[in-house]
DNA sequence: TTTAAATTGACCAATATGGTCAAAGAGGTG
DNA sequence: CACCTCTTTGACCATATTGGTCAATTTAAA
């Protein structure tokens, strides 16, 4: 008599995000197609259509989702972490999370920046803008310096040059490791192997950057 | 009486090519439209299919003409140079002027591998599979680190270990640079500013990693 | 003017689009 | 069982777009 279900299934909604989220990232707005997204997602056309009335409800659906859990993200980050390489640390652990918990929602994510953004209500804009800007801010240390304790570099190079330098190295690292997980599945047990390899390469720039006595 | 002109508009083809390249890159062979690739072309859709008969006749034309283009910058290539910093030096330099005469193209060819290999013939996926492979490793000096004179490091440092600091860091810096190259348009005059720019970042790798008395 | 090649765009059948809706399914209550 | 409400389906719609054709026009040298 009564509605007992919750009105929308929480296992078929995931599936629907997840087959959006690449459809769009992979298409983009005008040409990803909802025929596409509920084959993927194993549904029907009608069920789309019931939970979310419009391909532009979905879409504003996903980013909405999406702006949560970059927020979330940016306020776990350590603001007062000094130390270069913790920092870098830290900031992958919470990478890795993420990315585990939210694979689809990032892709989709990476993809609005580059055009779609149109689709947007201005302020959306401004907070999808606001919040991208902010969280590369965060991770590009070079843009605040003044956090990190630059006397635990070697003394004979100049703090700042080396700062530049792990930066990239860092970001390179990165692009190869992004590379390789776009192709690769990864799978629940590899990824504290990812973080320890991570941790390793850091490791290895301590080792190189760092006053010999600090190792 | 007899033909005059040389069967093709080369202007008319070049524009083709171009739009051809950037609608292929963008939305896959088959999302591509030809519609799209006329429009942009700013020529009408019976002359597409009187230069190529098919979608997929210049969808292989493309191939061709990408190869031949990442052939040539393979066979560039000085395989005899032991400076690290001159070896990404002279890279960087070559794959500068790549894409300064094709960068359509190389926009068109970055988006092969990942999907679309399909399409072409057994063998032509066979040569692209080769020939971006050895590309990959020319340009990764860490598959062959015995090429590189590791005398010229910091004797206190490891020298494979430095090797692999800074292949990532150029990859950093190559990354942030495609980034701007692809959003901001670049003019003549910039290009030697973007090399210039590289030769001062390699300066400063040579002044971290390299013995003091080198500089 | 003639002639042959270059170029156009209206046109085609076929397919795919976002979205609808009547009907079937599911499962609780009496 | 019947009854009720909510969930789910997929055939169906008008419309737009697809790759490709071709008769007609433009171009320009002979």
């Amino acid at each position: 008599m009564q509605k007992k279900n919750p009105e929308v299934n929480p296992e078929k909604l995931k599936a629907i995000v997840d087959a959006a989220c690449y459809e769009f990232a992979k298409k983009g707005y005008d040409l990803a197609s909802t025929n596409e997204i509920t084959k993927a997602a194993g549904i029907s056309k009608g069920l789309l259509f019931y939970y979310f009335e419009s391909k532009q409800k979905l879409y504003n659906y996903l980013i909405s989702l999406a702006l949560k859990k970059l927020w979330d993200f940016h306020n776990k980050v350590d603001k007062n972490e000094t130390d270069v390489f913790r920092y870098y640390e830290k900031m992958a652990q919470l990478q890795l999370e993420l990315f585990k918990k939210s694979k689809s929602l990032l892709v989709f994510m990476g993809t609005i920046p580059k055009k779609e953004m149109s689709l947007l209500s201005k302020p959306l804009q401004d907070e999808v803008y606001k919040l991208l800007f902010s969280i590369q801010t965060l991770k590009d240390i070079t843009n605040h310096p003044e956090k990190i304790n630059l006397t635990l570099f070697r003394s004979d190079l100049d703090g700042f040059e080396i700062l530049l330098i792990i930066d990239y190295a860092i970001k390179g690292y990165e692009a190869k490791l992004t590379k390789c997980m776009h192709s690769i599945d990864i799978t629940e047990t590899n990824f504290e192997e990812v973080m320890e390899d991570f941790r390793k390469f850091l490791q290895s720039l301590r080792k190189v950057f760092y006053k010999k006595e600090r190792i």
